[in-house]
DNA sequence: GTGGATTTGG
DNA sequence: CCAAATCCAC
């Protein structure tokens, strides 16, 4: 049995201890953090040594992503070549010796403002890379799990009302159409399995008191790849997370294989 | 017996924790506060309304004194009319029907950088409306009670190694000379009194350690009319409060008077 | 609304 | 070093 976990924490520095909360919660074998948003030298000294250990990426103030890892569990780290996807902090490629599985930890561009157009070719052009990068893995016969925050709004269900996200980069229907090219690579978008559409949402804004009206939308997944999907066994989002004290506006989410 | 007490707690709302504490522990009937940082309606909720009063005069960020006073504490609020002394939160005046005194609560400019001429004429000017306001209180025969924050190191044992403040304006030989003038209207420094040249320190820098290595300086006083001097019969500096967690970089004083 | 960087004041 | 403001991103 192995649960794997993601979470977008909104700083590790603010986080630390919801982290520490759902690890002794839920004790996955590997957790993916999105948004630690600091430098590798400045990531908090949470983590039980004698359990865990951590691969970051990370960079000054934005973005920045992390993995933690059973002590047990042997990874092996994968340098990405790619221009777009190392120019910023988004991405770790890890390889699971013990699952045969690849795993891409992915921190998503948001894109905002929309009439900023270089941030939303940079989106685009970031999910290319991303498409790039899957589609040579898939193609070379190898297992892929990617998990993270993706920024998009795919599904019309995965908003209360997806009206008001269409002029946005996130329902913005090129990145929605690059979401799903990525997903026809083969990958199973494991929220589509277990639950029935607008059934979860992943992600309430800060502002306007979103999580209070209940205003969220589904942005974080797991895509798995087919010989794996028939081993994932539960998938589960942890809506509890968002009403902590200072929470983080993502909640966390995981799944469990039976190998 | 009555307490009064003075604390400059460098904002109110990140200090109020240890206000109570102090509140609870010396039990002060009254308390002068100076550096509040924040407007009269930000000014945080934790008093004890069953026991204490407040007057506050605060304005946005910068500077603000209160008075915490026990409820069956009856006073006047005096106006103050100098433009000076009013143009920035610094000075609060009141009157003591039961001990029949006067009590103002002054956090002095600091006057730094030395050399820019506008900050060090203002402190100057400032001390000239403070003098002005106590000498017309003393000759209509009142008692008088001065207490805060002077940023003033009038006696060269009152810091470490008072060569280092000779060009400071807390150690400027006008500044010095400006509260000596003050003390020259009758007012007794009471630190003069209860302690010996050195013994003290209310204020160490949060930069370079000075806590952890004891370089402090003596800025803050009462000073106190003839008349009364003769019913203090204690003082007290409470240096343990610099060794909190999140301190102020001053640490509450208090006396005691025998009516 | 929240977090981070930067600037200003001390 | 610490606190507040301002600005920026999300």
């Amino acid at each position: 049995m192995t649960i794997i976990a993601s979470w977008n924490v909104n700083s590790i520095r603010v986080r630390y201890g919801h982290v520490e909360n759902f690890l002794n919660k839920v004790d996955p074998d590997i957790l993916l953090l999105q948004e630690i948003k600091c430098m590798n030298s400045e990531f908090p000294d949470f983590i039980d040594q004698s359990k865990y250990n951590v691969t970051i990426n990370g960079q000054k103030a934005k973005y920045g992503v992390a993995i933690i890892y059973k002590k047990e569990i042997d990874i092996r780290i994968i340098q990405i070549k790619s221009q777009t996807l190392e120019s910023q902090a988004r991405v770790q490629l890890i390889y699971l010796k013990s699952l045969n599985l690849n795993i891409l930890n992915v921190y998503t561009p948001n894109g905002n403002p929309i009439n900023d157009p270089d941030k939303i070719q940079f989106k685009l052009k970031w999910y290319d890379e991303l498409y790039n990068l899957s589609k040579k893995i898939i193609l070379s016969k190898q297992d892929l799990l990617i998990g993270g925050d993706f920024n998009v709004i795919e599904n019309i269900k995965d908003a209360i009302n997806f009206q008001e996200w269409e002029n946005d980069a996130l329902g913005n229907l090129q990145v929605r159409t690059k979401f799903r090219e990525l997903c026809f690579l083969g990958l199973t978008n494991l929220s589509r399995i277990f639950f029935k559409p607008g059934q979860i949402f992943s992600f309430w804004d800060y502002q306007r008191a979103c999580w209070e009206r209940n205003d969220g939308i589904l942005i974080d997944h797991f895509l798995i790849s087919p010989k794996k999907l028939q081993n994932v066994k539960r998938l589960e989002y942890e809506t509890n997370f968002r009403g902590l004290e200072k929470p983080s506006d993502h909640i966390p989410f995981w799944l469990k294989l039976n190998i």
